[in-house]
DNA sequence: TACAAGGTTGTAATTATTACAAAATGCAAA
DNA sequence: TTTGCATTTTGTAATAATTACAACCTTGTA
């Protein structure tokens, strides 16, 4: 485990270095987190899990990196709750289900690009977000 | 054009009795500038349209109004902007787009509800937004 | 006229996020 | 090695949108 963790990190470091990100500890465990859960966390989310084990962390650090995550493309927002921000690691085109019992954020990997109406507009972004009850809760 | 205004707002007064609001000034005004602009507002700007003819409405009647009536169904509340909520009066399944460039909202009066996938998730409710050039930018 | 219920107002508090400057770190030249 | 510089991290302060709250107004009714 702890072998595959330092393997691990190499490849996060070399991905960086790819996106002219210098690879800081920081940034390595803040993508290796967003990799290993796939819980499209929100920033405080994310430092509440990382302070337990990198007791330094600050949160601006949580939200630069994923601002620049986010702006370098290798991140997308997520707007689901509404108000705060939450983020994605697959940047592919996919929707959101958020059950309004338990919370929980899934993923449903249908483009919606296909689905969608033409428009007089020229349509960029598509951003899809169902709310209900989910499998687990019903 | 005055008069015309005078029944509007008898119309708009029966309206709120009937979904147990009581008529307020300031609450028919308000329902008044939804229905009359269909411009998605948030909070912040039907108070800066309003406050120009009602100078001491405050910030606080509007954040409540707008609550109280997307509380009783009135009103839908969109995220369409990410950080900032904005209402429609227009409560039926339609999709959203914005210009990115000129920061318009338009309606796309095309129900998600039947373009969407089936889920293992039940889903209730449904929200697509798209952005993009509009019409009049591109 | 007096009272009670509900509505409005202004200010203070809260929440998520960004701005900013000081401290720490990493790296490369001397 | 040390020195110096650029970058990153950190903590705190500022901002923006929204909600909480208490005092003040209105309105309808006895
Ligand atoms: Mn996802
Ligand atoms: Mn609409
Ligand atoms: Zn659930
Ligand atoms: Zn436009």
């Amino acid at each position: 485990m702890k072998r595959e963790n330092r393997i691990y990190a190499e490849e996060i470091k070399k991905l960086l270095i790819e996106k002219g990100i210098s690879p800081s500890y920081q940034r390595i465990r803040i993508f290796d987190f967003l990799t290993t859960n796939r819980i499209h966390p929100s920033a405080e989310m994310l430092y509440l899990q990382l302070i337990g084990e990198m007791p330094t962390l600050s949160r601006t650090t949580v939200y630069s990196t994923l601002n620049l995550f986010a702006d370098k493309g290798m991140l997308k927002r997520i707007f689901i709750e509404g108000t705060l921000v939450r983020f994605d690691i697959d940047t592919s085109d996919h929707m959101h289900f958020k059950c309004t019992k338990c919370g929980e954020v899934f993923d449903i990997f249908k483009s919606a690009k296909k689905l969608l109406p033409k428009t007089e507009h020229k349509v960029i972004n598509e951003e899809v977000y169902l709310y209900g009850i989910c499998k687990n809760c019903k």
